[in-house]
DNA sequence: AAGTGGTCTAGACCACTCC
DNA sequence: GAGTGGTCTAGACCACTTT
C-alpha cells in the first residue's frame, strides 16, 4: 500500500495512468493520449496534465518527446519501485515473493555514533528495533532501525514484524518526505556475519539511511546489512539541469 | 560542466539559487524569500518559480514548508552532486581530488550479454573504451564502456581519457536525458581483480547501467568495477506519491 | 498546415502558520 | 488578518514532427 494521498487531481491522474501502464492498457512503445486528449478524458486544465506527467517521467514510467507524444518506457517490471524510499515489506508485496521477517529486539537504545553522524545530536537515545529479513528461510538483510521520540514514541509488535511505513504513514499519520541513503562495503561484527550466515570474509553491503518528515524533522535512522551475493540495487535516474562548477 | 541547457526561465533561476545556496548566500536552516518576492526579483510569474524550486525540492537543495516557506536544507557538500547520472570526471572536479584517467583500449567489441540484457539485441558490437580510474595512484575504479554506432561514431582519445559526458554533450550536441543503473557485488575475473589490487576474495562493486538520449536511443552501456573498501554511494530520494498495489 | 509537447502568464481560491 | 505555499485554470506563443 503506502499512501493514497491522491487527494487532488493532479496526483490522482498520475495514478491512474500508472495503473493503466502498469495493466498493459498503455504499453511500451507505444504514446499515451496527447495532453489535450487527455485534458478531455480528465476534465482538467492542461497545466494540470502536464503535471501528472511530470510525476511519470520522474519514476521513468514514460519519456515526453516533442512534436510526437509521451511515450511509454519499458522498464521491467521487477526493477519497481525502482530507488526512491520503499521498505522490504512493500517491496515484498510489489515482488510477490514469500518472505518473513523476525524481530529480534525492540527496546531504548543509544544511537550508534555512525548513524548519527551529521544528523542528530551524538549520545541520543532512541526506539531499537532490530530485525532479521529472510526469503524462503535464507537470511538476506538485517535491519537496525533507529526511531526518535518525538514523534515516535512506541511501536507495537505487529508494526515492527510488518511494515513499518505503513504504520508511521497510515497509523500515526505521519508525512514521510524524503531520506539520504549510503551505500557501502564493510566487515561487520561476528554476531551480524553469523545472523546472516557470511562467509569466511565477514563482508555485507552496508545501507545506512536517515528519512525526515516532510517538516524536515529527522524521525528514523536505518543500518541494513545485507548479504553481498543477494544485494541488488537498482535505481532510475534523470540527468539533471542544474549543474555546481 | 555540462549542459549550459538553461535556456529558459525556470532554469536560469534554478541554477542562480542553486548557486546562492552552495555560496551560502542562502544558508541551511534559513529560508528562501517568498514566492512572491522571488516573482518580484526574477521578473516572472509564480508559476515559473514555482518550477524553478521543484527542481531544487527533487534535488534535495530545499524542503517546501506550506505557511512557512522554503527551508534550505542541510546538505554536506561531499554528498554533491548526489545520486543521479554523474561521471567520475565531473565528480572529482566537484570535491577536488586528484585524480588520473588510464584508457586501457578503445577498440570496437561485442557487447557483453549480461550488459545487452534487456536493453540492445545480442552480439552486437560497439566501441569499447576501458578506463582504469586513480585517486593518488591507487586504482579505484574499472571502467568498460560500450557506445553505441550510431548515434556515436568514434571518441577523441582526450574525450576518452577526460569525460565522456562532456564530449558527448558539449561537442556532438547530443541529449543525455536518462539511465538505468544497477549495483551489485560480484567475483570478477583475475585480470580485473589484478588491475584493481583486489584481495584474495576478488569481490568488487559492479555497477552496470545504460544511458539513454532525449529521444530514447539508447547509447551507452557501463559496467564499473569498483574496489570494494573504497566504494560510497550517496543516494537522496523522496518519497513518491504514486503506489502499485 | 495541423498536431504535438515546452514555456510562461495572471489570476483565482484554498490550507496552513504566525502574530 | 496577513503572509506563506498548494492547486488549478484558460489562454497565449513557441519549437518541433508529421503529412
Amino acid at each position: 500500500m503506502a499512501r493514497d494521498n491522491k487527494k487532488n487531481k493532479q496526483d490522482s491522474i498520475a495514478q491512474d495512468i500508472a495503473l493503466k501502464i502498469q495493466h498493459e492498457q498503455y504499453q511500451p512503445g507505444n504514446l499515451l493520449p496527447s495532453e489535450h486528449q487527455l485534458c478531455d478524458l480528465y476534465g482538467s486544465s492542461r497545466e494540470t496534465i502536464r503535471k501528472a506527467l511530470d510525476q511519470l517521467t520522474e519514476l521513468g514510467l514514460i519519456q515526453k518527446i516533442r512534436g510526437k507524444g509521451s511515450l511509454v518506457l519499458d522498464i521491467q517490471r521487477f526493477s519497481f519501485p525502482v530507488s526512491g524510499i520503499t521498505s522490504f515489506q512493500e517491496l515484498n508485496k510489489t515482488l510477490g515473493m514469500h518472505a518473513t521477517t523476525e524481530v529480534l529486539q525492540k527496546k531504548d537504545d543509544i544511537v550508534p555514533d555512525v548513524l548519527a553522524k551529521g544528523h542528530v545530536d551524538f549520545g541520543r537515545t532512541a526506539l531499537h528495533i532490530e530485525r532479521l529479513r529472510k526469503i524462503d528461510q535464507i537470511p538476506i538483510v538485517l535491519d537496525e532501525d533507529y526511531l526518535l521520540n518525538p514523534p515516535i514514541t512506541d511501536v507495537p509488535d505487529e508494526a515492527a514484524a510488518g511494515s513499518l511505513y505503513e504504520y508511521f504513514e497510515k497509523s500515526l499519520g505521519l508525512d514521510i518526505s524524503y531520506a539520504t541513503k549510503e551505500i557501502t562495503v564493510e566487515p561487520v561484527p561476528e554476531r551480524i556475519a553469523s545472523l546472516l550466515a557470511l562467509n569466511d570474509n565477514n563482508l555485507a553491503v552496508v545501507v545506512r539511511s536517515m528519512t525526515y518528515l516532510a517538516d524536515t524533522t529527522p524521525f528514523q535512522l536505518t543500518a541494513s546489512y545485507h548479504r553481498p551475493d543477494r544485494f541488488k540495487f537498482i535505481d532510475f535516474a534523470r540527468r539533471r539541469k542544474i549543474s555546481f562548477n
